[in-house]
Formats: C-alpha cells, structure tokens, sequence
DNA sequence: ATTCTGACCTATC
DNA sequence: TGATAGGCCAGAA
C-alpha cells in the first residue's frame, strides 16, 4: 500500500483548477460543522464524483491557508481520511474538539453537525 | 502516450 | 441481503 506523505504525493496545481473549488468549500465550513465528499460534489456539480474531493484533499498539506480536512468525511460519517492526516488520531482530536463526539471513528449525530454546501451555501 | 490508482457514492446482480 | 462494477479528474510510473 502506497503511504501518503512519504514522497511527494500529490503537489499543488499551480493554475486554478476543481481542487481549489474544493478547498474553498472545505475552509468555508464552520467549526463544530462537518460535511461530506459527496455533498462537496454535489454543490460543484453533479459531474464531480466524490473521488475527486478526496483526491483534491490529498493535495492539502501543500496547499495555503491550510484546509481544514478533518471536517470532511464519508457519507456515514466515518473519519476515512483519519489514517492520512499526521498524526491520523489528530482528526479525531480535532473534531472532538470542536464539540463532536466521535466513537469507534464515527461521528455521532452526524446528521446533526452535517453541513451541505448546497443548502448552506445555497447559491 | 498509456496505465493505474486514489480520504467516495450510486446502481445493479 | 452482500458483493461487484462504473463513474469522474488529476498525477505518478
């Protein structure tokens, strides 16, 4: 398995592209909020597929001001992102403290801190 | 240039 | 009910 942070990973496009849209979105979600790939894929567009979020978040630790990725998890509100962040219980520790609880790497009340995009943001 | 993979989601068998 | 395949963009070998 390739691990993340080991060589270069994925370096910061140097023109505006998707993966900025995407941290744009990310660092405009409020703190004790949380929101999802396929949410941030959807308020880009339909034709986006929640990979490219994740992808786009594999860039972050190159990318200025820096993206608050622990917001970001899996529809099931599942920290999936937890084993690339450094180190990966920090995600935990962050969102823990900013008011969620986390158990067993899941999010409880998920769809109470939920943040969408598209309905937030509502453009 | 081609091939493969990646922090996912949805549809289908 | 679980498992499998497809889809989308970008970057590395």
């Amino acid at each position: 398995m390739k691990n993340a942070a080991t060589k270069q990973d994925v370096p910061a496009p140097k023109h505006q592209s998707f993966f900025e849209d995407v941290w744009d979105v990310v660092r405009q979600v409020p703190p004790g909020r949380v929101t999802t790939f396929g949410a941030i894929a959807k308020y880009l567009g339909t034709k986006m597929s929640a990979r490219m979020v994740g992808w786009a978040l594999n860039a972050v630790h190159y990318v200025q001001p820096p993206v608050p990725a622990h917001r970001v998890v899996n529809r099931l509100g599942m920290l999936s992102g937890k084993a690339h962040f450094n180190p990966p219980s920090s995600m935990q520790e962050a969102l823990e403290k900013e008011g969620l609880v986390i158990k067993d790497d899941i999010i409880q009340d998920f769809d109470k801190y939920f943040w969408d995009p598209s309905a937030e943001l509502s453009l």
